[in-house]
DNA sequence: ATTATCTATAGATCTATAGATAATGC
DNA sequence: ATTATCTATAGATCTATAGATAATGC
């Protein structure tokens, strides 16, 4: 039985409130003006409890991040067996668009910080959350797909695509995301070229 | 007429061994790990120095993602006018490759930053030499581009693709760069579903 | 004499850690 | 009494700047 203490309930609140009041001071001064002072300081702890709970600034995105990955990871996973190529693609172009739609400054900031997780997790031969989701739905639809590519790396190709709407629309929002996104399924589904 | 003095010629020997000692730092303690202090030794100068040429350690990265863009460009604006689609597309994958192959432990971190420097450029209006050069031959290129997207989003969305290569190769190098930047511009003329 | 480059150094910010406080489990 | 959480603080590193030195242009 996991019994939570008073103490737990402490500690989680100090580290929620030091999360969110980072989030907080990121949207307003961006990631890298900002001080941790300032994020203690809105959190109402000393500078220290900050380091406490996290290891550096780097690592509230990345939490962001992962968190935000969660939800996505879990709605691939509970997609129907055997599910076509298209209704795949717009599945995960969707989470990807849900998601980020209503956090468009800290768009390419957290997207730096977890191309370098990323690549740090690989030397350790581990993948992140939603990399591994959306990579064995792929294999799992390879008889769907061309077979250049292991379905691994077309899974890591159409991810990119996606970011690649992401931070175009978080740096010049001309088109909808939607529409980017839209966009970024087409071009994996039958390229880009004229037909 | 331009004449270097002496001045001229130390300062820029000075930062040039500043330059050279901070990437060779960066590819043995890796980007994060490294001081300043170490690149200042290094470069048998003081610290404040390192100031004098560099605003801090990731302009030293991104002049070197800005050096490599140069070349880059210029080989694409060489390419003859009215060119079929494949051809542009294997240029351009060509290029990443020739100039990134020999320098896999800076890949990610270079392209961090740089995708950081992309979007504060983008605040401005500014855009990046590479990518204007690629955006600019996709414009010229458009009859032969899907009409779904401004052809501006299409190049973004291929030099994504190739990134993606570039970083899957740089972290688990099991298929050749080669291969894998074939692979993006496959995707890009035909799209990932099998025919 | 003036100016550009670089050094020495002060001040800011980050990071590690010894110690205080209060919750926990015996 | 022991342990977890947090604070106060010391030490490391970064960044800004006053001043030294040597090249430049008059």
């Amino acid at each position: 039985m996991v019994t939570e203490t008073l103490r737990d309930r402490q500690r989680e609140e100090t580290r929620r409130r030091l999360f969110e009041a980072a989030l907080e001071v990121f949207r307003r001064d961006g990631f890298h003006g900002c001080r941790i002072d300032d994020i203690a300081r809105r959190a109402e702890v000393s500078r220290a409890a900050f380091y406490f709970h996290f290891p550096s600034k780097d690592d509230v995105l990345l939490e962001f991040a992962v968190r935000s990955e969660g939800p996505m990871a879990q709605a691939i996973d509970a997609l129907p067996k055997g599910i076509a190529l298209p209704v795949l693609l717009r599945e995960v172009a969707g989470q990807w668009t849900r998601f980020w739609k209503d956090e468009p400054k800290l768009i390419v900031d957290t997207m730096a910080v977890q191309l370098r997780a990323e690549a740090s997790r690989a030397r350790e031969n581990r993948v992140g959350l939603l990399r591994a989701a959306v990579a064995r739905r792929f294999v799992d639809a390879a008889d769907q797909l061309a077979p250049t590519l292991a379905p691994e790396a077309l899974a890591d190709f159409f991810q990119m695509t996606c970011l690649a709407a992401l931070t175009r629309w978080a740096t010049t929002p001309t088109v909808p995301l939607e529409l980017l996104m839209e966009g970024a399924v087409q071009l994996f589904l039958s390229g880009a070229k004229r037909s």
